[in-house]
DNA sequence: ATTTAATTGTGAAAAAAATAACAACTTTAA
DNA sequence: TTAAAGTTGTTATTTTTTTCACAATTAAAT
């Protein structure tokens, strides 16, 4: 298997949701420099990405959409099913709930952890809320290698240890928690105020040119 | 004022709030290796996104926390203060309110907007939630030039058109539509599925190696 | 049959980003 | 006083990422 970098990966899933979308309005083939419109990429970059897949367009027609996304998903796609903690259920852990939901054919939520009593043993989305003593059980029991934090800061770092101690390879971070582990662990921290702050920052730096 | 790349400003907001921690921390001084260990980056690297904002440390003391988190935010923050408008009060809208409520000091969420009629005129976080259909009036009242999308996608793309038809510069959509403008708007698109995918994408990969 | 037009895959080049390397500096120790 | 230790700012180098450029390919037009 090839390496790709984050950035690859990310553009790969990009084209992914294009080809999805075209797909369903009855495309039936597609140029890089299509899909590079709809990426704002220059369509080399595309190319080069798609080499790594392993599909070979048409000189004539360009890509099948229908084989370059079974050829993306087959690269990007883990070979079994990919369970995914929650951790909190709160108004965004609720919202990542429901945007998740049905999504994805390999990856779903799995298990929600709570401390709200109100809150266990209660199933949203087909998925069951249990106590956040439970994480070591049931984390290990369906081989959650994926979680997702969606609580407030003051125990996120408790948490991702405790997380990694039980075979946890990947966090995704909402808290305001800076979590940093070694890299072996894919940490993705998503702080939102970063997005606000850059949207601030890019958003002022126009008026000045 | 210098330029600065989207990766060199995320990192000055990560260097931003890691120093607000050592500050409350009463930490005075910190090395370019203490940042580098927080942050998991290179010294080098900090040193070299510091250049920029214009503050010299001491080669024996390192950098005051006070003094380069003034210059840090000299830098960064916009001359006047930034409104930001919400599109959407859902749980996923809820919890962007919450979340920067009080969090930054020139930057604040201003002004809501929903469809759903049992919000409007409601006040939450000391925000007003305003009738979708007056987005055009309370953008260019109060200069809105950012603004947070936290909708279903089906309307995405005709919200963000009118935003940036009265004046928004800067989007940050979190919804599952791929926003594409024209390089002078700055859009951010994060869909949540894609942390997802590519945090499975990586705990996958390092099994095969 | 040829030519034209359009696209792909990929080597080469360019650009951007990260890292290394080091002179200059300052304190402390010898 | 001199040497040692440790850090900064910045130049130079390396690495990574992006873009260019073009041979090869194929269908349609002439």
């Amino acid at each position: 298997m090839k390496t790709a970098s984050e950035k690859v990966v990310h553009r790969l899933i990009l084209y992914k949701k294009l080809l999805k979308n075209f797909q369903s309005k009855s495309v039936r083939n597609i140029f890089s420099h299509n899909l590079a419109e709809h990426a704002s990429l220059n369509p080399a970059q595309i190319r080069r990405d798609l080499m790594l897949v392993g599909y070979d367009g048409s000189t004539v027609s360009g890509y099948n959409v229908n084989d370059l996304l079974f050829c993306i998903e087959k690269f990007l796609y883990p070979n079994e099913i990919q369970n995914v903690a929650l951790i909190g259920l709160g108004n965004l852990g609720k919202s990542i709930l429901d945007y998740c939901y049905g999504r994805h054919p390999i990856i779903a939520i799995n298990a929600i952890f709570e401390k709200d009593p109100n809150k266990i043993n209660r199933i949203i989305c087909g998925t069951r809320c249990y106590h956040i003593d439970d994480l070591e059980i049931i984390v290990k029991k369906n081989s959650i290698k994926i979680a997702i934090i969606a609580i407030s800061s003051s125990v996120t770092e408790t948490i991702a240890k405790r997380l990694i101690e039980c075979g946890v390879k990947s966090i995704i971070n909402y808290s305001n928690a800076c979590l940093s582990f070694p890299a072996e662990i894919y940490v993705e921290n998503r702080d939102m105020m970063f997005a606000v702050e850059k949207a601030a920052f890019f958003s002022k730096k126009e008026k000045e040119i």
